[in-house]
DNA sequence: TATAGGATTTGCT
DNA sequence: GCAAATCCTATAA
């Protein structure tokens, strides 16, 4: 039996650089209506409070990114384009930012996923807006504390360290500014991540 | 109230 | 590879 611990507010309160990178191989778990969907984190994305003009945040305090400015570990779920993405609030003190996360690799719950988005296993969560299709994820999870393990959490277990030699940092996917920072972490053997081949 | 734009996805060429 | 679909949010009037 592999040991699994909940990630706690002192994981998600810190440098969402660290955090981007360091959700790659836990496992995030939803269970809503006693269902459970996880799957592993595989792509991720941080966005920074300074220096950052693709963060929500970075134009201050608004209805839509007040969650960012609570407490790390809540989640910050808003909609663009007809979809939802999915973010974990990060470093806070003073200082508002978040990590997206783009793609899991489903473990758990496949068939309520696949009943959830039809298509093949490789689709299922693969981008922002596919994989809160797949665990059903809306604005109605905005603001939820993940560190509480009741609804949403994620699990780092022993046997999905993920080697930092299969890690690399590219620009991120789809921002319009802030292009040039190296923001987006990703799995590169994994098929279950999104974005060109040219950015593994 | 109107308008423009976006951390997307999908299907077609 | 490209463009359309889609709808919420921020901004201005």
């Amino acid at each position: 039996m592999p040991s699994a611990a909940r990630l706690d507010r002192d994981f998600f309160q810190r440098d969402p650089r660290i955090v981007g990178r360091e959700l790659l191989g836990c496992l995030l778990v939803t269970k809503f209506d006693k269902r459970v969907v996880s799957g592993w984190i595989v792509e991720t994305e941080s966005y920074l409070a300074e220096g950052d003009s693709a963060c929500h945040a970075a134009r201050g305090r608004t209805a839509k990114s007040e969650v960012m400015f609570g407490r790390a570990g809540l989640a910050y779920v808003y909609s663009i384009h007809a979809k939802h993405c999915f973010n974990i609030v990060t470093q806070t003190i003073g200082y508002p930012s978040a990590v997206l996360v783009r793609a899991i690799e489903p473990v758990e719950g496949i068939r309520l996923m696949q009943r959830r988005r039809r298509t093949n296993l490789r689709e299922l969560a693969r981008g922002p807006g596919r994989l809160c299709q797949a665990l059903a994820i809306d604005r109605s999870h905005n603001g939820l504390d993940l560190t509480l393990g009741r609804t949403m959490w994620v699990e780092r277990t022993s046997e999905t360290a993920c080697p930092p030699r299969d890690i690399r940092a590219t620009r991120r996917i789809g921002v319009t500014s802030a292009r040039r920072l190296q923001l987006r972490f990703v799995i590169r053997s994994s098929p279950f991540a999104s974005g060109p081949v040219h950015l593994r």
